[in-house]
DNA sequence: CGAAACGTTGACCGTTTTCAATTACAGTGG
DNA sequence: CCACTGTAATTGAAAACGGTCAACGTTTCG
């Protein structure tokens, strides 16, 4: 059950390049691609019939969004870049088709999504815990890898603060604090967690 | 572009009868099955490494649930009954080789994780909301159908606040302060949003 | 080299959580 | 038919916590 070509697929698109409050779609535009965020940052908008907006999702580099656009023929929410973004286009009706007919690729498209459910449960899950500090170390927990149990960070605390829906001040605080306290250890590019009790 | 026999599919397994409070499995446990709710309301419960659970999901009747267990040896949460529910097993083997036989089917099954991530990704913005008041707004209005755009709850305002990750008091005190400001009008089993302006 | 963005800490303020108390039901069993 | 029990709904008051503002050093990158 191993990955066949999906990123390979994913990976076909033309790149194109968006200023910041460009639209890449609108509700109501007939759905003709699924994206991929090379760089930069991307706001889902719905509007809503009685004239106000909502915000469905931030998608961010790495991330694919409107992957539901390939089962509808227009897209329902706008996608406005919010910095400079290069965001790749995956045509529809080439994926669709790529799918429907290799159902290797149909059942690793299948994990893709089933896993994005999973880290999304654990997104939300997190943001139960009410706690900044407490918060912040189930995240590290979950990260973790190793023994002792370490996080290496590929990104920086500020992105780290948006992820958990905090200020990054806020994550800070919580780090010093728990710090303070030994429940972890920040070490250079990265943070040691459960330090030896002992010393 | 409609949508293949996957109920049928779905519609495949044995149902089983639970019993409020009763485990359909628990976290740990081999991954062998994914759900339908036929009737009845389960939670998806995780435990976390502090002893603590948080809810994940509740399941209600016609919903699938564990799709990724497909994918994963072993479930990642607990399933329980909240009430009295029947609860059809389809055998993640027999899926799988159908999906994999049948790409129409994996389509259909894209479609369904599609919207499952869609969902989850607005409920992780709805909680980038700091404030109490506005988040509550926000997710009536996503709620809303209709005009005037109304909302009819089938479940209870504790629920509600755990969704939207608030303490009940928060959202009573939200509700309450949105009726006296006139942005909401209560109407015994539900909301009224954007009431006329001019009575 | 200079402008951004990141990292870090302190103080203050507003909001939410917590704790507490009271009302309103719906279901249960005597 | 009614007291009895448990949960939901509701509101108040105080405490705790995170957000916001501010200030400053550091790193990054054009």
């Amino acid at each position: 059950m191993e990955m066949p070509d999906l990123l390979d697929l994913l990976s076909k698109g033309n790149v194109r390049r968006f200023d910041p409050g460009e639209h890449l779609f609108r509700q109501g535009d007939p759905a003709t691609a699924i994206f991929v965020v090379e760089e930069g940052r991307l706001r889902l908008l719905r509007h809503l019939e009685d004239g106000t907006t909502v915000a469905l999702h931030t998608a961010r580099g790495g991330e694919t969004f409107a992957e539901a656009a390939l089962f509808a023929d227009a897209y329902h929410c706008d996608a406005v870049a919010e910095v400079e973004s290069r965001v790749r286009a995956i045509p529809k009706t080439a994926l669709l088709e790529a799918l429907g007919r290799d159902p290797a690729l149909g059942i690793a498209f299948m994990r893709l999504l089933a896993g994005h459910v999973r880290e999304l449960r654990g997104r939300v899950e997190l943001r139960n815990v009410r706690s900044a500090q407490e918060r912040l170390l189930a995240w590290l927990r979950m990260q973790a890898v190793g023994s002792p149990a370490a996080v290496r960070l590929d990104r920086t605390w500020t992105e780290v603060a948006a992820e958990l829906g905090l200020t990054r001040e806020a994550v800070y605080r919580a780090l010093a604090r728990l710090e303070r306290e030994g429940a972890v250890l920040r070490r250079g590019d990265g943070i040691v967690l459960g330090p030896p009790r002992g010393v």
